[in-house]
Parts: C-alpha cells; structure tokens; sequence
DNA sequence: TTAGGGTTAG
C-alpha cells in the first residue's frame, strides 16, 4: 500500500479497521499517519478499536513517544489500549516504561500480567519476574500457560533449579501439565539446568510433541555437549515424520561443530542449501562456527560472503574463526571492517579481537581493544575478557603482568584466569609462578584434571620427576582422572580415530613401521625426542607406543595424496614432544598441518606453527 | 474488532 497516496473515502469503520490493519502488517507509518487524519477529521477516533491500532503501529515503527502521546490524548480506554500499551513498550525494550503503564492500570487482567512478566523475562530480569507471578497468584488469578511458560524461562536463564521444580509441581494443580508449551518450557529449563533426566522424562510423557518440542530436547542434547545423542533424537524424531526447520538445523550444526565433524558439516551444508533454510542467519551463523571449529577457515569464510543478512553475531564468529585458526592479522582487520560496518560489536566480538590479538603476539593492541571496549563502547569486562588478557600478557612472556593484572582486576579471578596464567608458566618455564596458579585453580576446583597435568608437566619438563611422581600419586588418591587422548583424522569422508596404545585400527602395522621411518628422517633434520614426562614415551619389549596424534598424522600422510592437508582433532592438548615432531614432519614432507587440541589450534607450515605456545 | 506463549547461531 505504500507510495498510493489517493485513498477512497471510507464511509465505515470496518473499512478504516481493514485499512489499518493492512498497514500494521506492511508496517506502513505514512499510510497509518493519512489514515490517523483522516479518521480524526471524520470523528471517528472516538472509536477506542481504531486508536488501539494506530498505537500498534506506532509501536511497530519504533515511535513509543508518537504511541503515549496518542494514549495520552485518549478520553477513553479500554483494556485492549492499556494491554497494547504494556506490550508496546515491551517490544521496544522499555521495561520501566512497561511498567509504569502496568501500575497504573487499575483493571489488569490476566493478559497485562503475562505481558509484563514476560518483559522482564525478556531483560534477563527473571527474579522480579518470578516475584510478580506469586503477586499474581495472590490476587486470585489462575495462570495460563502464558505466564508460567515464561516463569520457566526465567528459572532456565537464572539456573534456578528448585523454583523450576516448585513451578513443575504446580502445573498440575493449574491443570496445565499436558499443555505442549509448558512441557516444552520444563523440557528447556531442565536442559538448562544440565537435568536432562527430567527433561527427557517430561519429553516421553507428553501427550503430542511438536517440532518445537523436539527442538527443545535436541538443544538439551547438543548444549550439554552430547552430540551423538543429539543426532540419535534427530533421526528419530524424522522416524516420527516431523519435518526440521531452520532451528533444527542450527542445533544440529552446533553440535556438528562442537564434534568437530568436518564430514557431516558439510553433508548438512549441502542439505541446508537444497532446503528452504540456506539463508537464515542462525543457520549461516553456526555454519561459519562449524567450519571455524574444524579448521576450515576458507569455507567459513565462503558462507560469511555469501550471506544476504549479517548481524554482530555473524561477524564476531568470522572472527573468532580467524583468531581460532591463528590469524591473527586477519581477525583484527575484519574487526576493523566490522567497525566501519555499522554492526556495533559485543562482549564477545571483544573475546574474539583479544585471541587474535593473543595469537599474533599484539600485546599492545590488545591493550588498545580492551580500553576502547570500555571507553568508546561502553562494555564492562567480564571474566573471559580477563582471561583473554591474562593469556596475552602470558603467551607473550609477561608473566609479572599478568600476575599484576591478576591482582589488580575487578572481577574475582576464577579458575580460567588462573589456568591462563598456569598455562602460560609452562611454555615459559617458571615452576615456581606455576606452583602458584596450580594451587588456586585447585582451591577453586580441586577435581580440574587439565590444571593436575598442566602443573604435572611444568615440572617434568624442568626435570623434577619427584614432584612430578608425587603429583600423579595425589591424582590417583583424589580420583582425578586424565581423559584418555584420542585424535580423530577423516580420510574419503570416513572419520578415524586413535588412542595410544590401540592395536584395533586395520592399518596399524602400515602407520607403525612409517610413524618409526618418519621419526629417523626428521633425527637427521635436528629433532630430538624431549619427553615433556618420563610417562610420555614408552618404549617396551622393541615395541613403541605413540601419542594418538602421531598415529594420525602417520595414517594420514600414508592414505591420502600429497598436496593435501591433513587435518588432525584431538580431545586434548597436544604435548610439548608431539608438537615439536609435527613441526619437523611438516618441514620433511612439506604438508601443511593442522591440529585442533582441547584449547588451539596448531597450524604447521614448513616447519613452523602458528601457536606460538611452544618453544 | 484490536492485547499475551514454548525451541536457534558466535
């Protein structure tokens, strides 16, 4: 309707409220404005109906003051003009002003309540949510599954367990337990607070499950990284004939990426672009996160340039797969890009611009980003920004810095920024400040295995067996075990994985006798073997016993062709030995190499890695 | 003849 500026004369007020109502949904102002004047001219505002639709659309262009002032001038409301109020300034993120209009609305009834409860749900406000609800009850109102829909979200967003399971016992009293909406709801704030239990016994006892019920269960799955399980429910739920939508996919992506599964990435990518989903942005979002995650930063590049609508989250996973992937300079000239985008970059953007900054060595910019984060845009630094802070002082060998910076932060240093500095203290070598970090990390979480090996490793590397061997004993006594390392390589879209020690691999024979010819070539190129612990290499009865990511590699470069890249996952950090040895092999056999650990990524090329972790 | 709802990406 817009640009047709010649309207016939409405003679009723149907008509009016037919011709409003097409402007609400084209979201068409200037047509509305005629229409307000003429509808003011023909004494027809009276009609309270008309005006709650002009204060809709005024709402919907984002003119809240345009909206009040029409409030305002109303000599009579009704209970849809103060609902439409409350709503209004819900939507335009105006929760005070929400409020205002609910407090003074004598007549509230079970719609205003639900609209205010979910606005603050909405602003992360969940305990006054929770609060208004019991006001609600109190007063004698029985909730729909509106409003309890919305109190679960705010027990899921709050972690709040007990409220969430007070709230479960009393959807039978509202008769409201066989509801799809409240189930779901319970399904998503179990999964949230990591009670999958509960969650999947709510999802089998739901009378009728709908996709969105199933995307709830799904997102359980993959948030609570049980990927496997994640696609396990997919199938069935497609055994089941619903269809996925454009969620689904998002989850299924994000799980891919979590796995780290290159092979079905890109089969659901294919499949995404055949279905009617390839251009949404959560989909093309967690597409550029999954080739990210599986060192693919070219193809996650692709699907960033290909996207028709981006947003701050798509640029800031662009990023991050740069500052992942060890490009650093790449990561911080599209942040730059970013800034002259018109995107405003967030929290996380920021976390994103520091590892890159990390990566390269950018000690100075990265001090630069963390002071503009705050001064030009306005956000405070949390933990992670710390921590990224932390491990730029430390990786860059300012150890006193980052202690001081430790000491001197806002925020209470938890585990993360102390294993920063931990991790740090290995790759430059100093037991002492290591010792250090190691005992707060195990104040805070005695159970944390990674900080255990990391201090267990400071010291074999600096030949202190003793404690070394005294620390793998307190491990056995406190139960803390090490994750069996496993690296996973795909060969012809086939996924091989290795552990130490495992004869099971068909081609086992072949990758030993090359892993060991191999290991000859690159003694006369200058490696030495450097056991980062006397447990690290066994050799026993003639026999030689690997880490799984030597057996990957070796399995890679016997079973694919030359030029290719190999392209190594493991669940753990790789050792300092492993390290320096794919180093060598990629100056021997001129492959580029990459490894993504538990916390890098490692890129070889000609004899040299991107990390800069190790020496 | 107008108002309120559950699941998604970094």
């Amino acid at each position: 309707m817009g640009g047709h500026f010649f309207l016939p004369k409405p003679s009723n007020l149907s008509f009016y409220n037919a011709l409003l109502q097409e402007c609400l949904e084209s979201s068409d102002l200037q047509t509305g404005k005629m229409l307000h004047t003429n509808i003011l001219k023909s004494g027809f505002l009276s009609q309270i109906f008309l005006t709650n639709r002009l204060i809709q659309l005024y709402f919907k262009r984002e003119d809240s003051h345009d909206a009040r002032k029409l409030f305002d001038e109303m000599p009579q409301r009704d209970s849809f003009t103060w609902n439409i109020m409350i709503a209004g300034y819900v939507r335009s993120k105006d929760i005070i002003g929400a409020r205002k209009i609910f407090d003074g609305y004598v007549w509230r009834n079970d719609i205003s309540w639900n609209t205010i409860i979910r606005g603050y749900v909405q602003e992360g406000k969940g305990s006054i949510a929770l609060n208004l609800f019991n006001q609600m009850i109190i007063q004698g109102l029985k909730p729909t599954h509106f409003a309890v829909s919305s109190v679960l979200r705010a027990c899921a967003g709050l972690s709040w367990l007990k409220t969430g399971k007070l709230l479960h016992g009393l959807i039978y009293r509202f008769g409201l337990e066989g509801n799809v909406v409240v189930c779901t709801s319970l399904i998503d704030m179990y999964c949230k607070c990591r009670e999958l239990t509960n969650a999947c016994h709510v999802f089998n006892r739901m009378p009728e499950r709908n996709i969105v019920s199933w995307n709830a269960i799904l997102t359980g799955y993959s948030q609570n990284s049980l990927g496997e399980d994640c696609f396990r429910m997919f199938i069935e739920m497609l055994e089941f004939g619903l269809k996925p939508d454009h969620i689904t996919f998002a989850v299924l992506l994000s799980s891919t990426a979590a796995l780290a599964n290159l092979v079905q990435g890109k089969q659901l990518h294919g499949f995404i672009v055949k279905s009617q989903f390839g251009s949404d942005v959560y989909v093309e979002t967690a597409l550029i996160d999954v080739y990210a995650k599986c060192g693919s930063v070219d193809n996650a590049r692709q699907v960033f340039n290909s996207m028709t609508k981006q947003n701050t989250v798509s640029w800031s996973s662009m990023v991050i797969a740069y500052a992942q992937n060890g490009y650093g300079k790449e990561a911080i000239s599209l942040f730059e890009e970013l800034l002259n985008s018109g995107f405003k970059p967030d929290a996380i953007t920021f976390v994103g611009v520091l590892m890159a900054c990390s990566h390269s060595g950018l000690v100075d910019e990265g001090c630069r980003y963390f002071d503009i984060m705050q001064r030009v845009h306005g956000i405070e630094p949390d933990k992670t920004h710390y921590t990224s802070l932390v491990d730029l002082f430390g990786r860059a060998g300012y150890l006193k810095e980052a202690v001081e910076l430790i000491n001197s932060m806002p925020v209470k240093p938890d585990a993360a920024i102390w294993g920063a500095l931990l991790g740090a203290c290995r790759v430059h070598r100093d037991p002492e400040l290591g010792q250090l970090a190691a005992s707060k990390v195990f104040e805070l979480e005695p159970q944390n295995a990674s900080a255990h090996m990391l201090l267990c490793h400071i010291y074999s590397e600096c030949g202190n067996w003793d404690d070394a061997a005294k620390l793998r004993a307190k491990m056995k006594n406190l139960g803390i075990k090490k994750d069996p390392g496993y690296s996973w390589i795909e060969v012809d879209n086939v996924v091989h994985r290795f552990v130490a020690d495992d004869d099971s691999h068909p081609w086992i024979d072949e990758i030993n006798i090359a892993l060991k010819k191999l290991i000859e070539q690159i003694e006369h190129i200058g490696y030495v073997f450097y056991p980062s612990s006397p447990f690290n290499h066994k050799i026993e009865e003639g026999r030689e016993s690997y880490h799984s990511e030597k057996l990957a590699i070796a399995f890679g470069l016997i079973s694919t062709p030359t030029e290719k890249t190999i392209r190594i996952m493991k669940n753990l950090r790789v050792c300092g030995d492993c390290h320096n040895t794919i180093k060598f092999i990629s100056q021997l056999s001129g492959r580029e190499i990459i490894v993504r650990d538990v916390c890098r990524f490692h890129h070889f090329r000609s004899g040299k890695c991107s990390c800069g972790d190790y020496w």
